[in-house]
DNA sequence: CCCGTCACGGTTGAG
DNA sequence: CACTCAACCGTGACG
């Protein structure tokens, strides 16, 4: 069971136990390391632990992803994407064939031994599954190995995080960042937006878009896991935020982080978004004050009410995996980089 | 003091 | 449908 509440860590932060950090705060480690903020300093600053700062950052350099792993499921045993592909390959070249045929064939070629060969049913099922379909890929097909990324999540991960990163901030400071993995050529943005009924093009935001240069990109995961299965309920929601929101990023003007309007979308999955009261509080209080608790009280009126009402705390429901926050105005970042030199001024600063 | 690493207790979800 | 179990999580501590 999910505790409704995260717990405190030693910092002052709050967590949930064995669940990721929200992708805000993951996508902010990584803004303030490109920043040339030192990771103890982020660490005491988002009050994430170091050992967590580490990790991410670690992570990211190493595969341009901030997100975290896939959680949960296991790997497939005897559908393995080889076998998969190979069941696709058969199908396509003999429409009618019988799974007990497919069967047959894997072993014949080898594919399969007597021991890991797919059950007819288990075959049965892939075709059913996985290949009923012919035009979209299978899922496995790139596991986790930073292959080809699927262009489905490639196009969610967009959506999140170009629409996320700080505008301004990003296309000033990014290109020449040393924490920037070199990203496998110049994938446009919009390669892998699908259709021209993209979220972009709806909300009209490929120009920001555009403008948002090497952070974006980085921030998107190209190379990684990204063609790990994700649940696809997350991107709907996710997606649907967008469309809902979209208004509103009109109305809040540039501060605004899109990530925040899931959040007005997700605080209240159930009735009505709360947007009124999430409006006014980032603008109000660009860092926690001494006196609050937790980095997620920046994200919203109260941690409380955050923690509460988050839809990522649900257990077993659809989820709402994305978390918002107020990214740091270009404003916010001077007065970062500004306390830089000390070490310990900006712990200070901002607690 | 900083930071990489890892045991730990936790959650998740495909099989 | 309940269960299993290997994946991942962030924290906290150690070196």
């Amino acid at each position: 069971m999910e505790p409704a509440f995260g717990e405190v860590n030693q910092l002052g932060g709050v967590f949930v136990n064995g669940r990721p950090l929200p992708n805000a705060i993951r996508l902010r480690i990584v803004e303030l390391a490109q920043l040339g903020i030192r990771p103890c300093d982020i660490s005491r600053q988002l009050r994430v632990s170091h050992g967590c700062v580490s990790k991410i950052l670690a992570r990211y350099n190493e595969t341009g992803s901030i997100l975290p792993g896939a959680i949960g499921g296991s790997k497939p045993r005897v559908t393995t994407p080889t076998v998969v592909k190979h069941i696709r390959a058969y199908k396509q070249r003999d429409p009618g064939i019988f799974a007990w045929e497919i069967r047959d064939r894997l072993l014949a070629d080898g594919v399969c031994d007597k021991y890991n060969v797919p059950s007819v049913s288990s075959i049965s099922r892939i075709l059913r599954n996985k290949i009923g379909n012919l035009s979209q890929q299978s899922q496995y097909e790139s596991g986790k190995t930073p292959a080809h990324p699927s262009p489905q999540s490639a196009l969610q991960y967009n959506a999140i995080y170009s629409y996320s990163s700080p505008i301004s901030t990003a296309g000033a400071k990014m290109p020449t960042s040393p924490g920037l993995p070199a990203l496998p050529g110049h994938v446009g943005i919009h390669r892998t937006w699908p259709s021209s009924h993209s979220v972009s093009d709806i909300l009209g935001i490929r120009a920001i878009i555009e403008q948002q240069g090497k952070l974006l990109e980085g921030a998107i995961p190209i190379s990684d896991s990204s063609s790990y299965p994700t649940k696809v309920e997350e991107w709907n929601s996710i997606n649907r935020s967008h469309f809902q929101s979209s208004n509103q990023a009109a109305m809040n003007g540039l501060d605004k982080s899109p990530l925040e309007q899931e959040v007005k979308y997700t605080q209240g999955p159930n009735g009505l978004p709360t947007v009124s009261s999430f409006v006014s509080v980032p603008s109000m209080t660009p860092y926690p004050p001494p006196t609050q608790v937790s980095p997620y009280m920046t994200y919203s009126a109260a941690a409380s009410s955050y923690m509460a009402t988050h839809g990522w705390q649900h257990a077993g429901g659809s989820t709402l995996p994305t978390h918002s926050c107020d990214l740091p105005t270009p404003l916010q970042f001077k007065s970062i980089q500004a306390t830089r030199e000390g070490s310990h001024s900006i712990a200070a600063s901002a607690l």
